[in-house]
DNA sequence: ACCATCAATGATATAATGTAACGTTCGAGT
DNA sequence: ACTCGAACGTTACATTATATCATTGATGGT
């Protein structure tokens, strides 16, 4: 078995950022062009912010951002575009951040699963069918019936974990 | 396999209420004598205030319910007495719902699942080792070391799925 | 091309949730 | 009784999010 159910993983220190940035944008741009959905500057803009950061962003963060491009801006419009990007599944919130990061499988529903790097705040994406059936089952046998789930795990990814050990090594 | 790994469930209309706080106070006094924390009147009652409603409580529902009290309190108060109560396993917070309940099983080390109903509100966990188990493999097979787990799933409890289809039945 | 319409955004105000910092009280151990 | 640290009181503020109404802008019908 692969890293198959890896939707976005922990990137190492030198990827093409600006390429991934790009494929998140014209992934979300032909997933809206099938559907209809209006890919307008302001959402993209926010969409694009968020992965460039690669990092969970905060709203506010982001507010500032937009700012930063001579924008006008307030809480709405950036409440507003996140609304659009999460119920269209461009975007994850991550409620145990209070905070936002690109979905790193957009066009397919599914219930992703965050691992939280304590050391490097980087975030991965897993779409483990595992988990979430698990889950779903566990619930059915007490008679719940499963909507979204919420799967966030904090802790240290390998990279931080290395330099970790380096540090502590004699 | 019985249902052992539900610290709590949906309950049904007429349980007694009454004695699952006092059942609920109980066990807090009996771990924090143990291990020699301390049980305030504060927390103890803001415990009591969390099982008796029986629902999430937001930090602001609590602070009200201590002012009707006649204590004088502010936000720092009851948040003080959620992060003692939250640190020691005696509350859990629900991060999708910025939200507190009581925990089904303190006294132990574990990672609840949190079954929450769209219907009644009403919130069900879970310390189902399975669950746990399955996320913190997977994350160990990406390199990540796993922390604690944030599992919350949204959905309707059997009770309200009946209600609803009586509703729309003929 | 013109207009009607509705979605998107602008703009203002405020709500809800959470924390920092410092002073005071209380309680366990001596 | 005294000391010390933990718990709590108190003020102020930070962060996250929403309600509401006005304005702009894109889309489709004629």
């Amino acid at each position: 078995m692969t890293d198959g159910n890896v939707l976005s993983g922990f990137k190492p220190g030198g990827h093409d950022h600006e390429a991934c940035i790009a494929a998140a944008l014209d992934s979300a741009s032909a997933v809206c062009r099938e559907r209809g959905l209006r890919l307008t500057p302001l959402r993209r803009r926010v969409l694009e912010l968020i992965w460039r950061r690669h990092m969970p962003s905060g709203a506010y963060d982001l507010l500032d951002a937009l700012r930063s491009d001579g924008r006008r801006a307030d809480p709405p419009t950036v409440y507003r575009a996140l609304d659009f990007l999460v119920e269209n599944g461009f975007v994850h919130r991550l409620e145990s951040l209070s905070a936002y990061v690109g979905c790193g499988g957009p066009g397919r529903e599914h219930d992703g699963q965050f691992l939280i790097c304590r050391g490097c705040g980087q975030v991965a994406e897993l779409g483990d069918p595992a988990i979430s059936a698990i889950i779903r089952e566990k619930a059915h046998a007490l008679g719940f019936r499963a909507g979204g789930q919420t799967v966030e795990v904090t802790g240290m990814c390998g990279e931080c974990r290395g330099r970790a050990e380096g540090r502590h090594a004699s």
